[in-house]
DNA sequence: GTACTCTAGATTGTATACAATCTTCCTCGT
DNA sequence: ACGAGGAAGATTGTATACAATCTAGAGTAC
């Protein structure tokens, strides 16, 4: 939170747990009260439900009827799903942007020369790659030019950064996926719907299986409290 | 209203606004403030602030710093994208469903029951009929068995909703609504992927289109208080 | 030992009061 | 006539108090 400033308390709030479950500072199923938090942010009731309600409608905690909230504990099915709404959005991106053609080029240019400067040895750390991924297909739905879809797609991969997280921190893994991005742009570029929407498919796949492996340490990393 | 209980004034709240706003009770852009919606409902600030602000996230209204929220106005660019992604959802539902076959055709078998009645004389009311039309896709999104996906098409359909009753206005779309609806399903039954996908298509692109000239007549009503 | 009841605590839902900020409009000076 | 400045009102943000409901545990009867 250094730097950033919040026009109210409650986004402030917000920000911070986010952050914290994100970085699985709370064991699964922690519970958080207002009670409890207001004492430990300092502040009263109001922002602090404002905030918990927030983030329990974006999902990441989960409200129990009289018993206040809980981090909420995504098990392998659910994440399974949000992999599967990823995919199905993303999809139709690729199939706009290799239908569309030359439009919006810049910005997909300028993904084409990232990924190949890191695949040519500029190696990252494992958050910032994490990081450079999700600017990735964020772009590409940013130049499709929907702007309700990148919401969307936004919300899924900040819930599914918990794990993506912990994917990235295969070394192997930034290589292929260096390759599969490329893939991606060079299809789109060459107008080619059907095999940009097979590169994309292989790339999110590829993802979710990792993930499937990576959530086995997470949970066993989470529950060794 | 009638009938239904809410556990707390907030959520019934959420529910009234939301049906007046979808009934075009309001006319675009009106404003509503705290302190005016605590007198008409004659409760405090904290329920109204919470359900503003859920129906702020739900897309319902519009947050206008320091002036209050208003009801917010979708521009044509905004809804077709709003089609964009739910065609993107769509087209994966019904893809899962043609590649599963067999498994869950029980809904579907009802589905098609209901269509094939609907095709056969028994007409309904526009509302009904709109109602009908929100059901199908969802049921199939339902039998495709991701949740989350059901969630957000469930929200995009919500918001279309206010578009979508209009079209159902006119007569001939239920005609021609219930042979695209039963081409899917045949489809699906036959494993046709790309089958399935463009009737799908052709279903939402007609619905999508029959929304842009509905939107004038919309606007052109509402706009004339 | 088990099941039932009752109470104390925990927790949220709602109302209200106060503070801070922004908007708007009026006034005053040029 | 026009712009700067300021004051009153509107509006939200935050704190706090009270009420209602649920949970959990102790104690008791059998």
């Amino acid at each position: 939170m250094v730097g950033r400033q919040f026009s109210n308390l409650s986004a402030s709030i917000v920000a911070t747990l986010k952050e914290r479950i994100i970085h699985w500072q709370y064991p699964p199923e922690h519970r958080l009260t207002e009670a409890e938090l207001c004492q430990k942010f300092g502040v009263s009731r109001s922002p602090v439900r404002e905030a918990l309600r927030t983030l329990a409608t974006d999902g990441f905690l989960k409200k129990m009827p009289n018993r206040g909230y809980a981090v909420k504990q995504y098990n392998l099915r659910e994440i399974e799903e949000l992999y599967e709404v990823r995919l199905a959005l993303e999809l139709f991106v690729v199939e706009c942007l290799a239908k569309r053609g030359t439009a919006k080029m810049d910005d997909i240019d300028a993904l084409k020369q990232t990924w190949t400067c890191l695949l040519n040895g500029s190696s990252k750390k494992d958050e910032e790659l994490a990081r450079l991924d999700t600017l990735f297909h964020e772009t590409l739905a940013q130049a499709a030019g929907n702007k309700s879809l990148l919401r969307q797609l936004r919300a899924i991969n900040e819930r599914l950064l918990l794990f993506r997280m912990i994917d990235f921190g295969k070394a192997h893994r930034a290589e292929s996926t260096c390759h599969q991005h490329l893939e991606i742009l060079k299809r789109i570029a060459a107008k080619d719907i059907s095999g940009a929407r097979k590169a994309m498919q292989r790339n999110i796949d590829e993802g979710r299986k990792n993930v499937h492996a990576a959530i086995k340490d997470a949970l066993a990393r989470a529950y060794s409290f």
